[in-house]
DNA sequence: ACTATCGGGACAGCCCGTTGTT
DNA sequence: AACAACGGGCTGTCCCGATAGT
């Protein structure tokens, strides 16, 4: 009758189950959230966990997958119409990270920065997936930096690659802290002062 | 008997306790860091532990402590003298920063923002803590920064502050990647780009 | 649709669970062979498994019936014709049970005399079942020593059963033996000593 | 004051751990056997149990060893004076294994034997040390059926370590036909059969 | 100041079995 | 006849902490 039911449930206990995953890594970090946590936020059964993930880092690459493809969608909306001017998409993709951190629920605390933190020294394969997803969110922000350059003959000879590294690093770095600070507002002023050694760095005149 | 006596051998043990948490805790995370891995790092039986510490999350405090105080005797080594120019100081901090990075037994990992990182959520103890830890390491530049800008007069209007805590924020954003890529020269990269963003404020003319 | 249609495969997957229970439960024993694993060696879901078995133990059930009923195929083979000399007969027997041992893919190990040791002091009713087939077993060799015994009147007066059993035992024992050593070859020298002291309950003359 | 009582209790503990492995073992096999159970019937908690050992499996290693010194001292006290005649010696220590089975709370099963069969095809380490212990029960019976055979110039050419092997043989399946049909009765049969095979080839006269 | 021993609970993961669906 | 999904409980192991003794 109802198509939208789903006969069991299973794509939403396996969807709710990263949620609550996601949820809890990024309040207590990996490896203080047990199963069992996951389970009781999720709703579920352990048995009902380990039908759907082998392991509980297995869980944990899929917390990461869902983590940063959410995040991508979010931001890739901000990028709007790629006809537009460089500069300008890039800005209003600086002004979607500044403004995500203010969402009351998000609690300012990447789910990858943490992970890749807490497991980077034990867990190799862990590494390397987060490498992987950092190079991805770098590469984003490197083909922005390179239009940008390419619009802006006048600019300083800079590299877009290292510089999106860097604005990587002052993302990463502004989350940590406003997580401890408990206050988002200094990584939007870390995001305004990135912006504007850019703006230095293309020959624009600073106010 | 001689209450006086400085004990057997307490200092030792208790610094060989730390160093081994501060060793496995940069490795692994606080919360992957169990009591035992820490005694067995040292040396040290579980009841020696638990006469010096009464718990964990005593030993995690401990940890902080002894890492931000070596930190601290770390840095300041390279500020040299304060009649020198306020730049020049900077510089030799900021070169001390990047320099420490490339110490084959650091592996690029700050204790203070793994457990800012991990506890931040879900600890408000050492949450208050690590805040405290890293508001002083943001006055100290805070310090430099307004000596910098004290001493050229042609500078813009910045405020020390900000681009204090924006330099704490490429700081561990930086050793989060570096720890990821398992490469530090990002790191020194970061801090060089600060450095120029520094120049273009102060009204230097960019080389 | 049409009920008397015998099934697509069932009879096919119910031996393939059973073929991949004996195999486990010979490598591995009762206990430590899970449903799940059955399920994975027989390349089928738990769904089937359950649909044709109501519990753990009735596959437990099935499988020793279906290790006897191999076996008992396999021996009776080489017992020949009825009407040969009984002696002739038994040492074909002897030397059939000799030969199975050195097949490759046999490993040494007896489903039945597993489960009986596995289960007998905790699983009433399966012990009650491997009586049965040990009992089946002995009594096939009463029958071949009676037989014996009356065809060689000079004999001493020996109670076939009591042959039989012992003959039961020392082949139970060297497959354990054999399995724990990894070498056949000692069980075949039982069977040997066994055939000896017959020969000497017969008033044969030793060589 | 009291120097028998144990200051807190390990060796205490420890024995009653392994004392309750071995029961319980040899009730229902090693697979079946839970550290929960034998924590329940040893009456201390898993703290202590994994205090004293690492793992199930070194408690069935410990399991063994116990076991098996246990047996040895069993029966080495029948063997009696080593200068008295070889085959009264063997009589007395043949006669010793057929009396242990009639003790009430034997229950007529060897761990070693259940261990062998059911680890052997899964555990090479434990299937070593089981060999070893095999080995040695042989090694003992060899010297004993060697002086027999010394001692006795009319006998047979035999190989006693063959013997040996047999009588290994015959225990261990006689002990597991025991186990099963509930009855230690066929199990003395049995030793007085290969006694009597040990007469023939001693070149005795039957009765 | 330090050790050996232990308690009690949590953790990840596996187990057997059931249910609804096709 | 078979499957996907799930429930609930158990297993081996680890963990933090406490206690009694020296």
């Amino acid at each position: 009758m109802h198509p939208s039911v789903p006969s069991r449930s299973s794509p939403t206990t396996r969807r709710r189950i990263i949620e609550a995953a996601v949820k809890l890594v990024r309040q207590q970090g990996y490896s203080a959230t047990s199963v069992d946590g996951i389970c009781a936020e999720a709703g579920v059964t352990k048995g009902a966990f380990f039908y759907h993930f082998r392991s509980k880092s297995e869980i944990g690459e899929a917390a990461i997958d869902a983590w940063c493809q959410n995040r991508v969608e979010l931001y890739t909306v901000d990028l709007g119409d790629p006809e537009d001017d460089p500069l300008a998409r890039l800005d209003r993709w600086l002004d979607g990270l500044a403004a995500s951190l203010r969402k009351p629920d998000e609690s300012s605390a990447c789910l990858l920065g943490m992970m890749a933190q807490e497991l980077g020294g034990s867990d190799e394969r862990v590494r390397e997936i987060c490498r992987g997803k950092l190079q991805g969110w770098t590469a984003l922000a490197t083909g922005l930096l390179a239009a940008v350059k390419q619009s802006r003959p006048a600019s300083l000879d800079f590299d877009p690659e290292q510089l999106a590294w860097m604005l990587n690093s002052i993302w990463q770095g502004s989350l940590l802290i406003a997580k401890n600070l408990q206050d988002p507002e200094s990584a939007a002023v870390n995001l305004k002062h990135f912006r504007a050694y850019l703006g230095a760095l293309l020959g624009e005149t600073p106010k």
